[in-house]
DNA sequence: CCATGCAATGTGAGCGATCACATTTTGTGA
DNA sequence: TCACAAAATGTGATCGCTCACATTGCATGG
């Protein structure tokens, strides 16, 4: 492959010209003219590896993603991707199936080594953040989650507010017994949304039954449901309403619910989270919370071009989710002759 | 931060003596010793810029990936992420949305420009072919696509006999008008999904009705499914039987065919494509062909391996997806006392 | 005790760009 | 026409590592 100097040489300029075209520096058009031609007739192109190491500037950010490909993560990177795509950044991606303090320091390291300009931890476990805390990272680092640690940047959707939200709107239905469906143990996001879950139901006087955990996967919802309905915990004058912690799990759920011969929301309302684009179809189409994912990913992106163009860090600003209504939810005791969400 | 020459420095040896316990060459336990205590204390991590400048190899691999996050893209990502990172390759992403023939030239001009050992392209798009046909590029490029298409290595699951399965199985029910919904036009796997369907319907002299083309998401589903309905295409001595390009498409359709009145599979039979982890869980649960993402994209960067370390190119092996009959498919016309799916 | 050979370590060059600075060319007004 | 500043271009050093080769250290055998 070409190098600046053999693009010199056929110009018939020094190297240094060569790279004043190449960083858009004043260089006569004549002479930019047939450099730009002996680029296009060498195939060249700068190596930015070269460029990395005088410049001490890599261009890069490293992303940091765990688990599965759920639909949050996948769609928050997918926007952060374009939104540093759009900045001039690359993005050098880490993905790993555990999250042990061991394999999460070992891709740290590599990324480091890279000398990314910044880290993105996309996955929000609690275990990544105890890998993280021992580490002194001389790059900022921002990540997706609400519950308020210190440390490092953050952007966020506020999950609290969010389950406050479902919640608020099975209570306003009159349901009075709210079970709660939430996410694996790990999850930051999860323990925000059974916080919020808690909170309002205290905040109503309303009983607390201990949740069960699910996996964020539909099959988890379904065992759950099944569960449930096979205790007698739900249904026919015990709980009436279930606030589940994602919108995969919810769907496991009706499905459970239907088998049982529960009807929803006759005999049981359920609020997922999330509002995938498949939740509308459910049957019945899901009652749940919004988030915006899209916007999650470019508001980190912006936090972070914010601290990478040396201005001082924006105000974490926590974007509240939006409850959307549809059929799964109803009035607790359904009155004769009156319309379900009226 | 520190460079080498400081390691050196402090550990009271050449530079290239901390080269060698960098890259394991024969260092005296002794000597490797105080080289390490000089790497910890100084917190040293060797610059992979100059590194991959001098050796000319990056250890990096450029993915493409283009379009929404939608389930297999997600997936085959994933998996081709940790088979890469498992044999010691970083992985530079570049994602767009759009995909007119600039941004992707731009895009791999960047990857390129890091000296990517090799690229990788995950969404099949069409028009992605044809914006690389016209670029020189000199580096391997390994691809997920069944359509046989030349120049480059591919890996891929057989979408033509996947379609060809679910149709199949609807012909074996006795449908005689099986209608399909296919995915969007720039997608070279929706249409292999679409000759294989046709393919099959020919094959036994049965119609070919011109399929309906969605956006791979629900909500195309749904309003396929809803015209289907109202135009009388679909149920009541009409086609008994639609063959959905994927699953997400398919609730669509049940909740549009559900809403007209239809039943499935009473009247009108489902068979999805992909065995997303929630079809299990439709209202009916839903006949599908399963394709295992991850194997595809473990399998991806296995081929690359072999190219990369210089053995000749695998015999693409094309993976074949496995039907997976569920509730939504029926007899054509139910037998009194007879099970459904006997 | 010294020559011999191999293991361990050191020295200097160079990868391909940019930076700082030196030099040449060009344009302008007196 | 010439002085002089500004614009354009060139020169050499440098980033942090590995490579090729030179040198040193140390055990071994005659």
């Amino acid at each position: 492959m070409a190098n600046i100097t053999d693009v010199a040489k056929l110009a018939g300029v020094s190297h240094q010209t060569v790279s004043r075209v190449l960083n858009d520096a004043a260089v006569r058009p004549a002479t930019r003219a047939r450099v730009d031609a002996a680029i296009r007739e060498l195939n060249y192109r700068p190596s930015s590896a070269a460029r990395a190491l005088v410049t001490r500037k890599s261009n890069a950010i490293g992303l940091i993603a765990t688990g599965a490909p759920l639909y949050g993560p996948s769609n928050t990177m997918l926007a952060f991707n374009e939104a540093a795509r759009a900045a001039g950044y690359q993005v050098t991606i880490a993905s790993m199936t555990s999250v042990d303090r061991a394999s999460m320091v070992s891709a740290i390291e590599v990324l480091l080594g890279q000398r990314v300009e910044a880290l993105v931890l996309i996955v929000a476990d609690v275990a990544a953040f105890d890998a993280i805390a021992g580490l002194d990272i001389d790059v900022p680092l921002v990540t997706a989650e609400s519950s308020g640690r210190e440390g490092f940047l953050s952007v966020s959707i506020d999950q609290f507010a969010g389950a406050r939200l479902a919640v608020r709107h099975l209570i306003g239905l009159g349901h009075t017994e709210i079970l709660h469906v939430k996410g694996p143990d790990w999850s930051v996001d999860a323990a925000e949304r059974e916080r919020g879950w808690r909170t309002e139901l205290e905040a109503s006087g309303l009983a607390v039954v201990p949740p069960l955990a699910g996996t964020w996967l539909a099959d988890s919802g379904y065992a759950i449901g099944t569960e449930l309905a096979s205790t007698g915990a739900v249904g026919a004058g015990r709980a009436t309403a279930i606030f589940s912690a994602n919108d995969q799990m919810s769907i496991g759920l009706l499905h459970a619910l239907s088998d049982a011969g529960l009807r929803v929301p006759g005999d049981v309302s359920v609020v997922g989270f999330d509002d995938i684009p498949e939740s509308v179809h459910y049957s019945p189409p899901l009652t749940t919370v919004r988030q915006d994912f899209a916007d999650l990913g470019a508001r980190m992106m912006q936090t972070l071009l914010q601290v990478l163009d040396g201005r001082p860090p924006l105000d974490p600003v926590q974007a509240t989710p939006e409850l959307i209504v549809r059929a799964s939810t109803a009035r607790a005791i359904p009155l004769p002759n009156r319309e379900v969400n009226a």
